[in-house]
DNA sequence: TTCGATGTTCGTCAAACATCGAACAAGGTA
DNA sequence: TACCTTGTTCGATGTTTGACGAACATCGAA
């Protein structure tokens, strides 16, 4: 998990999306996330999150959830998560990805 | 000056490195700048940074001088370079970038 | 066991990126 | 004018990225 992974893995629009939909700190499952990409590059952005280790990954039966790792973002990257969601936020970086709050 | 062209700017060790080295606010000189790169090279690297709005180039005859825009990023994306440089400082990336502080 | 749902992986493609050396432009200086 | 210094721009090259559809793997349900 370094910096220039956390900061490349950040620097794509969806991928942002995908991090603000997630900073609620609340686990979701993938059919949750609505991005307007196939669901293979959808995939595929989660994987990069994953590998740059701002995220973690459950399986669970044929269903995945996701989750964001902030507090280990936080502890290794103290302020940083914070001020990119704000700015995201002020932005509207990633407003096409959202969530649909009902099942799995 | 958009927060995705910031990220990713700020996604490679050199830039990480270049915005280290002027994160002290003074301007320096083109030639004070050392990094492990062709010239052409760290050019680029230089053009990105400022493209990305990171920073600001003067020019005075044949010399460049470059400036870390830290009043506007603070103002744009607070808290966020802050975070970035005391990231980079613990893992100590882009160390390979130094200035030499004496001439042009 | 067959089917459907859910993600992953694969093959492919175009665009973007990092890098280099060489050529170029512009400003001083001899 | 000729030359040197400084930095930009120009191909060329190889790598990485983002994207897609299709094929595959896996699990649960019918």
């Amino acid at each position: 998990m370094t910096l220039v992974a956390v900061l490349g893995a950040l620097s794509d629009p969806i991928r942002v999306g995908l991090v603000r939909v997630l900073a609620d700190g609340r686990e979701r499952g993938w059919g949750q996330l609505h991005a307007p990409v196939a669901k293979s590059t959808l995939s595929h952005h989660l994987r990069v999150l994953r590998d740059a280790g701002l995220t973690r990954t459950r399986q669970e039966g044929t269903r995945c959830f996701v989750e964001l790792r902030r507090d280990d973002l936080d502890a290794r990257f103290p302020g940083l998560l914070d001020s990119v969601l704000d700015a995201a936020h002020s932005d509207d970086i990633g407003a096409h990805v959202h969530v649909s709050d009902s099942p799995a």
